[in-house]
DNA sequence: CCGATAGTTAGCGCAAGGGCTAACTATCGC
DNA sequence: GCGATAGTTAGCCCTTGCGCTAACTATCGG
């Protein structure tokens, strides 16, 4: 039961949100400053500077600061958790016959 | 700028929170009852069954009421639009040069 | 039919999430 | 040095999410 790892459930938790996974499409082109990316969404800077912070603080992606701007890298290596995380469900549900699955296959009326 | 998915976004919101996850997982092992499953966590049923209903109507899961037990089922299709997300990530950041990162590759002191 | 079992409904509490404004700090450019 | 630019901090609001209890419905077993 359980198997509670913090860090895959802060990715998860971060690509939660539909902004902040647009975040992670645009970095996937290349780094970009907070403002750039601010831009593109409808949300006052302070609002978006939140997604940022959890963005970053999930490990999803990297920031540094140089003079005034604050330009934000995508962490590849995060995102793979999700892909282990996929890969493991797959993992699990190879090593079964899938016999029982038939009973309930077609859907029926919901009670 | 968005692409508002709304059922990937329910995908990821659903997969946001550890204990349906964990029943995600126990459902590859194959299909299980309400109470088998509640069984493994610490809450209430009347609060696991709110898990159920989100993982349910966000698509991840089918389930079917037979008699007074309620069977719960995995719907693998669904899982697999995480895997396409993170396949277009894929995609996006192979079409460019990484020049750019090694700017801010090595993290420097945050400010 | 009666008690036990399996869910369900209703309603409540509280903390967190995501948005906002206002006001402030720290460059940059000239 | 001064105004514009780029973030940042603080604080507030409101909804949503997740947990709970209490009470009810609907099988099932004998």
């Amino acid at each position: 039961m359980a198997q509670y790892s913090a860090e895959v459930d802060g990715v998860f938790v971060a690509l939660a949100d539909p902004t902040r996974r647009s975040v992670i499409r645009r970095l996937g082109r290349g780094p970009t400053s907070v403002g750039e990316l601010a831009a593109d969404f409808p949300i006052t800077l302070p609002s978006f500077m939140k997604h940022v912070r959890t963005l970053e603080s999930n490990g999803l992606i990297r920031t540094v600061k140089v003079g005034r701007v604050r330009t934000c890298v995508l962490n590849r290596d995060r995102l793979a958790l999700v892909d282990d995380w996929l890969a493991e469900q797959r993992r699990t549900w190879e090593d079964r016959t899938d016999r029982l699955e038939s009973l309930v296959t077609e859907p029926m009326e919901e009670s």
